[in-house]
DNA sequence: ACAGGAAATGTGTGCGCACACACCGAATGT
DNA sequence: ACATTCGGTGTGTGCGCACACATTTCCTGT
């Protein structure tokens, strides 16, 4: 039964050779015979040779570098969780002698990411991790990443022409048909549905708009009737013309639920919700930050939907040492649940372990 | 800054003795003089000595064996979920030289629970998972284990005077909270809003009671007016008789939601209220087992709360594998969080993997 | 025919650890 | 007095592998 041992020894002798012959041929080194060659490949055929991973990341005393590039988390508090993602993935490898640096870039500022980038290329890492914000600048440097066999994973968000080792994230239209979902529950008849996108940064519209497909999808699979969907682009800049949007929406009788694509509009429907009454309007968004949360419990706020940044930077590590040190392929995709949470909810995410592990 | 190397060795030079009786004190094989002993102590706090994992899986060459006792996966198709889990750590761990066997004994028949228990005994293992189906019977077994010296992870279900290494599961009481919400969301005004309890076994009545005890508590601190909570206690045997009972209890015309606290029950509930119609009644259950996931879809259960059995199996391997390899203590509760389940967000839950890791 | 050298092959060492064993001195027994 | 035990300690070997290096073989050119 159990094959008990098929070492490199082991080869070694079926093929009537030395050990440093086999390696030799394992490792494409050359310098060896036809002769040889051939017996050692049917001897590693003949004994279904399996290398030992724990032996081969002793043996080669190698030590990995990772370079992880993310927003700078003081800027907005999204990121402060991926950040602790990284940070406790940091502790998970450092036995394995794996050396993970994080750089921030300014999330506002292309410039910023392109100069972080450059930085990064130059410190020559062995695999990098990377929240990709700013398309056009990031695909140049993903490429120049390729030629130079810097394998990469992204996460966050996707660059499906990046060719990266492997994407960590969400499905966005998923994502919106759920928003959607979540906003209609309990609701009979007709009404008004809002989807409000709220960003600094017009690259992440493509994102966003992705959200909102979704968001009318779901509405158009599930037709009750006299069901309107209506949707809002506004920059975060100007508060006061954010305010006044808002209510121009809330004025609305028919309005019984609103979807925040991005968390610091979130804060800001929130704020004006709790100021000028409720009025039996659903507001769901996106995230467990400490405002979001606030709310949440306060019942301005009824449902959240969870991107669990801190585990997404965390799987990206993992995916990414994993590969390095024991070749193992992740995923092409490692898509999360969409986790709704509401108030009841609420603690029991809190208090889990996201893994320790 | 990068501290480079803490090992053995070093531990053994910053204390001035041989590695030898480092590995001593390490492994607490006695043989140390009380000198000798502190010396080593501070040494290893001052070097912040962390073992490396991948040195002691090959210096040792120890095979540990894990036995996981859980219900037959064929009686109930929960119960594949957990051993699904239990299949995917077995992957997991294969390289360090784990060997991982699944006893399976007969859900309803304490006896087959005995006699199994006693067999897993006589194979010695170094480490026991184990879901405590039954309660009187269990106990005895896991007090055996712990005069034997064998470490045991519970999940599932709870015994809190067994002492166990760690519990896996989520919090009951909680989860009945969420069951309520769900069944309340979006409603206004009076209503009736049942808890069903149909199962085959009484041992389970007092986890059951625990989100009874829940469902009621929201109901009470979120007081809407005209509210009325009932509970149904039934057999599952007696399917004619189940039936009539929900008759009953749909007739009813204030009825606007039901909580099913068992994965079977709900089969039950959805099936009748498939027949004869829904009548606005939301329904909600548990786990994301195949026929709930139908009636899911079809629009016949609208929230299901998944206790995640697979993540909870893989974990309690997962805890007890670092826990005999790298001593590391996993945590005395594992709680997972209450993830909600709608027909929106099924297909995110059932394409995510649960992460090898 | 023989040096020179490249091609082919074998040997040795260390990675960090666990563990068996050898050693040494002091206390004990007869 | 000497053998025996035993607490306390250090040394040596091997796990399977990677890799540097030593060694042999064989092919050139003169």
């Amino acid at each position: 039964m159990g094959q008990k041992k098929n070492r490199i020894k082991d080869i070694a002798f079926h093929a009537g050779v030395s050990v440093g012959t086999v390696d030799r041929v394992l490792h494409n080194r050359g310098r060896v015979s036809e002769e040889a060659l051939k017996k050692v490949q049917e001897a590693i055929i003949k004994v279904d040779y399996k290398p030992n991973l724990i032996a081969r990341t002793l043996g080669s005393r190698k030590r990995h570098y990772i370079a992880a590039i993310i927003p700078d988390p003081s800027l907005d508090e999204y990121w402060t969780q991926s950040s602790l993602g990284i940070k406790q993935s940091i502790a998970e490898w450092a036995p394995y002698d794996f050396q993970i640096d994080t750089y921030h870039f300014n999330l506002y500022d292309k410039n910023s990411f392109k100069s972080i980038s450059e930085e990064v290329y130059l410190t020559k890492p062995d695999g990098i991790l990377l929240a990709p914000i700013f398309y056009k600048e990031t695909l140049p440097f993903l490429m120049l990443c390729k030629t130079a066999g810097i394998p990469y994973v992204l996460f966050n968000s996707n660059i499906p022409e990046a060719s990266s080792l492997s994407f960590i994230g969400q499905n966005l239209l998923e994502s919106g048909k759920v928003g959607g979902e979540l906003c209609h529950i309990g609701h009979h008849g007709p009404g008004t549905f809002a989807i409000l996108h709220i960003n600094e940064n017009i690259q992440n519209a493509v994102h966003l708009l992705e959200k909102e497909k979704g968001f009318r999808k779901f509405f158009e699979e599930n037709q009750s009737g006299g069901v309107q969907v209506v949707s809002l682009d506004l920059e975060s800049s100007e508060a006061a013309k954010i305010n006044q949007e808002i209510e121009l929406l809330v004025a609305d009788p028919q309005l019984k639920g609103i979807l925040v694509t991005t968390s610091k509009g979130l804060s800001i429907v929130s704020a004006f919700l709790e100021r000028n009454g409720k009025k039996g309007i659903r507001l769901v968004g996106y995230d467990l930050l400490e405002e979001n949360i606030r709310y949440l419990k306060a019942g301005i706020i009824d449902f959240l939907i969870n991107q669990n940044p801190k585990r997404q930077a965390f799987l990206g590590i993992h995916h990414l040492s994993n590969y390095l040190l024991l070749k193992k392929e992740p995923p092409a995709m490692d898509l999360f649940p969409l986790e709704i949470i509401t108030p009841q909810n609420l603690d029991s995410y809190l208090n889990a372990r996201l893994h320790s592990y």
